[in-house]
DNA sequence: GCTTGCCCTCAACCACGGTTGAGCCCAGAG
DNA sequence: CTCTGGGCTCAACCGTGGTTGAGGGCAAGC
C-alpha cells in the first residue's frame, strides 16, 4: 500500500478527506469552485496545506447552517491569500459571519414566536396576520432555486 | 378580460398567485408535490379553497428558514384532510414545528458562539477544537445535495 | 513484471426547487 | 367570429451541491 510521497507539512486529497470527513469528490468540487487551493506534485497530484483542514471545517460548519458555497467562498476570499491566516484574520472573518448568524437567528425566532402568537390569538383566520400575508415579512424574492436568502 | 367563473369561496390559480406572491408555476409544482390540493371545474381548471392561502403562507415561511418541501409536506399531512383545519389543528402542527425551530436556533447559536470562542481562546490552531474537528458536532451526513439537515 | 492502492480528468448523472416555452382549450367582449 | 386573457399539460432547462464511472498514470511490494 504505497503512501504517496508527502512532505510532512502537506496532505494528499485522501488524507484531507479522512481527517475532515468530506468525500474526495467534494474536495475536488470545492477546489473547482475556489473554496480551497492546492499545489501539484511533479506527477500532478494535489497537495494541501494543513490550513486546508481549517478551511474545510469552516465550510462544513457554515454550510450546515444553510449558507451557500458562493457566500462561503466570498467570505474565505477575505483571508490573506499568500501568508497563513492568523487568528486575527479568522477573527475578522468571524465578525462578519456573526452578524449574518445573528440575523438568521432573529429570523428563526421571529417565525417561531409568530407561529405561537398566531395560534394563541387565533389570528390564523385573519388575512392581516403576518403569517398568512407573509410579504410583509419575507419581501419579494427573485427567481431560481433557493432555500435560504443569500447573505 | 374574462374573469373565470368563480364561486365566491373558491380561488383560481392566478388569484392564489396574486394574493400569496407565489408564481403560478410554483403553485402547480406544490400541487404536484402534494403540498396543496385543488378541485377541478367542468373545464378542468383548478379551484383552491381560501385555506390554501394559509397553507402557501406556511410553506413559504417554513421554506424561508431552510426547511425542505418534503418536510413541509409531511407536516401539512398532519392536518385533517377532509374538514377545514381548526386553530387547534394548526396549533398541533406548530407545536412540532416549534421544537424543530428551537433545534435550529440552538445550532445556529452554537456555531456563532463557537466561532467567537474559538477566536477568543486562540484554539483555531488546535485540532481538538469543535470547529476544526466538526464531526463531534455535526455528525456524519449522507449523500446527495443538501444545504441543511432535514428534520 | 504484475498487482495493488492511490491519484488524475472528464463527462454523465442525481435530487431539489422551481421557470420557461410550445401547443392547446375555453369564455367573454368587440 | 375573431381576438384576448385567463387556464391547461408536458417536456426541457436552470443553478446548487455534489456522486459515479470510465479510462488512465505512477510507485511500492511480491
Amino acid at each position: 500500500m504505497p503512501r504517496p510521497h508527502t512532505p510532512f507539512h502537506e496532505l494528499t486529497v485522501g488524507q484531507v478527506a479522512d481527517r475532515s470527513g468530506v468525500a474526495i469528490s467534494a474536495l475536488h468540487f470545492y477546489e473547482r469552485k475556489g473554496l480551497i487551493r492546492s499545489v501539484r506534485t511533479a506527477t500532478n497530484q494535489r497537495r494541501f496545506s494543513r490550513e486546508t483542514l481549517r478551511r474545510v471545517a469552516f465550510i462544513r460548519a457554515s454550510q450546515h447552517v444553510g449558507i451557500s458555497l458562493a457566500a462561503i467562498r466570498d467570505a474565505l476570499d477575505q483571508l490573506p491569500s499568500e501568508r497563513t491566516p492568523t487568528p486575527d484574520d479568522w477573527a475578522q472573518l468571524s465578525a462578519t459571519w456573526r452578524t449574518e448568524l445573528d440575523d438568521r437567528i432573529a429570523q428563526l425566532q421571529a417565525l417561531r414566536d409568530q407561529l405561537t402568537d398566531c395560534i394563541g390569538c387565533g389570528c390564523l383566520s385573519l388575512r392581516s396576520c403576518h403569517l398568512t400575508n407573509p410579504r410583509d415579512v419575507l419581501g419579494r424574492e427573485g427567481a431560481g432555486a433557493r432555500r435560504l436568502p443569500h447573505p
